[in-house]
DNA sequence: AGTAGCCTTACATTTACCTTAAATCTGCTA
DNA sequence: TAGCAGATTTAAGGTAAATGTAAGGCTACT
């Protein structure tokens, strides 16, 4: 089943900006635009299948801030979104029990990286990432195909997580090495070759990862 | 949808200049010539659906400067259009919150260039370009033909690309050769011919891509 | 010291691209 | 309209560059 995130940004395209690349990642998305009809919505029943929320911190209805015992009553974890880049307001938010901040405006692919994290560290990720025949057990940190296990080494395993989350998304070797290896990595961009090989070896994913050529790769379905 | 940008300049016929070419770029433009009427509209519903903002500093009713505030508040990315070249208002304009700063008189082609650079550092970025029955998806980095996968070599990717984002707007040889191959590239004119070639029969773009002699070639729609 | 993981290196293979040259087209002049 | 000159199209091949892959050695942990 489907990760569902609430998404609760007043303003009409941001939200409708972020729902679409939130649902092509494989998210499914509940959009509210406004703060009170959020917390009526939280006191409903089908809200307890909300993994997470983006909230906006300025808000009409009711302020982002002052919605988060709501969300903490039922137990969903908040990343907040907001204009403000001042030292205060982020502080303001963290202490106020948000997981995470991200100031606009920002790279769609650093907030679902975000969501990511938060979801694996909240116990809420998405269980399995299927490719093909290949499922990614994320809890399991495991991975198999047709059923049968398959020995990934650490870093192959992020690898194929990170181009997975991606699906269908070129990612040059920079943007690899800055996502799994860290920005702080010095060394050969080849690096990232040789474990693209060692992945399309043991998943026989030789057409599933492309190489674009002169850029990086895709992870390719559909 | 087509992107929406807002032309916030005083001059008519500059105004009319931009809007003209970015409209033949495939943007949707919202000439505005004065200051105060900006502001207005920056509080209407439809001003959600802007993606950029390209403002005159020199305005009459209000300044492009202390109108930077209003358009952070509905978070709009903004370049700045202006005569002084002077260094002061230069780190003004950036420090204020702009994206961009350009120079006027200034080449439209730049300016497209530009445009593309912020829409895709905040998000915005078209992901698709449309031609006929061809699809340039640009965060795949991959191009199809009616939902058939197309192989483009690098090369002739960055040239369709390129065409793609001015269609309609002659391009020679010599401008193709420093956008795509960059400003060191020494080497024959011809080549650009040879890729030109190789796209008019991979996509079948014969009538598409038209040259115009002595002079480069021009990627028509409409 | 042994082991597992990972980075690098080096070589093989593949791919991309610039040039050349011949064919074709265009527009001009007689 | 024929003929010509210059410009453009297109195919092909050599060379350079990018990528694939196996193997070795370094590092950190036991």
């Amino acid at each position: 089943m489907k990760t569902k995130i609430l998404v609760l940004e007043d303003d009409n395209s941001i939200s409708q900006l972020i729902c679409m690349n939130l649902e092509a990642a494989g998210f499914l998305t509940i959009p509210i635009l406004d703060g009170l009809e959020a917390q009526a919505y939280l006191q409903t029943e089908q809200s307890k299948e909300i993994s997470l929320a983006l909230v906006d911190v300025m808000l009409p209805g009711k302020d982002g801030f002052s919605l988060m015992e709501d969300f903490q009553k039922v137990d969903i974890p908040v990343i907040y979104l907001t204009a403000k880049d001042d030292v205060i307001s982020k502080v303001q938010g963290l202490k106020s029990g948000a997981e995470d901040y991200m100031v606009k405006p920002f790279e769609i692919l650093e907030l679902l990286v975000r969501i990511e994290k938060v979801l694996e560290r909240t116990g809420r990720g998405r269980e399995m990432i299927q490719i093909h025949d290949v499922s990614i057990h994320l809890k399991e940190h495991s991975v198999t195909k047709n059923g049968v296990p398959i020995l990934l080494k650490p870093m192959e395993y992020e690898l194929l997580v990170t181009l997975a989350s991606n699906k269908n998304i070129a990612l040059s070797r920079e943007e690899l090495l800055q996502r799994i290896w860290g920005t702080d990595f010095i060394g050969e961009t080849r690096t990232v070759d040789v474990h693209i090989a060692q992945l399309r070896k043991k998943l026989d994913f030789h057409q599933v990862i492309r190489t674009v050529s002169k850029t990086g790769y895709r992870l390719e379905e559909l």
